[in-house]
DNA sequence: ACCATCATTGATACCGAGTATCATTATTAA
DNA sequence: TTAATAATGATACTCGGTATCAATGATGGT
């Protein structure tokens, strides 16, 4: 678990090096921060469990590794913003499932939903740029009535 | 044009008192308004072109309408809100197809994503019981390069 | 037509999430 | 060691939207 944690915060700071920024302590503290977590938090919920760390820190930190791609954004259902860790190896364009009842995320693998949107998008003749897409329920512990 | 702008505002309105609504003079403003655009448009924007009408007047209508179905919000690539008017007959849940262009922006029919999502969700055992889709890209006026 | 009731309005203040500014401090490369 | 430059944090601000609340407007019963 340390080892794990230590690590995804090495990863963390690493993405941020190779984009040119440096390891500071406030930023260090804020990707151990966010490698603690395993469920999407907000930006200002992990401002709150960090004191002497100022808002806009926190915030340019997410910005650059959002922008990295080892962390994801996410919308909930009711359009708040939240964060989350992007899976190992997992950094380019994907969707993810969140689950409503305990705030646990996985990263949707196997989603070949470009292929389908192109054969619409061309009866539309609509010519398809992007697309964004979130996927919300219950994880296999929160169906199964378990505790998460 | 007159008379179909007209329809709009009716129906609108009509949704509105389906919910138990009035309709009152400043609410027919607001949806006249509504009524005339044929792209997405914020909040902000409807509200600056109601002189007169508050502002939580505006914002309160738009509520009701996205209640209501009769209109969406979508979410624009750089995560700015818009609205826009749910196509006739078609209130139900649905997917856009904006264009990122002209702003131009039509339903996404016959999309059956759900079913695809349903298989990648049992791989996952995960019970979805929602998801949301933007589709971004140009609109077939503004890949051939014409105006529109 | 009148009135009592209750919804609606708009001014204002407020809120949450995020950004701009800027003087101070820390990191880095020479 | 130092000069250059990036990062920090306090603060004020923006943007989109909501809560409050006194004043106004619509409505249904008589």
């Amino acid at each position: 678990m340390r080892s794990r944690n230590y690590s995804i915060a090495e990863q963390l700071i690493e993405a941020l090096e190779e984009q040119g920024y440096r390891d500071t302590g406030p930023r260090r503290r804020v990707v151990e921060a966010i490698a603690r977590k395993n469920r999407h938090f907000t930006a200002e919920a992990l401002w709150e469990e960090l004191p002497g760390i100022g808002r806009a820190t926190v915030y340019r930190a997410l910005k650059l590794l959002v922008q990295s791609g080892a962390l994801c954004r996410v919308m909930l259902e009711d359009g708040n913003r939240h964060y989350q860790l992007s899976e190992p190896g997992h950094r380019g364009h994907h969707h993810h499932l969140l689950c409503v009842h305990c705030g646990e995320s996985e990263d949707l693998r196997g989603c070949d939903i470009e292929k389908q949107l192109h054969s619409v998008a061309t009866a539309h003749r609509f010519q398809i740029t992007g697309h964004w897409l979130e996927v919300y329920g219950q994880c296999r512990k929160c169906a199964a009535g378990r505790a998460c």
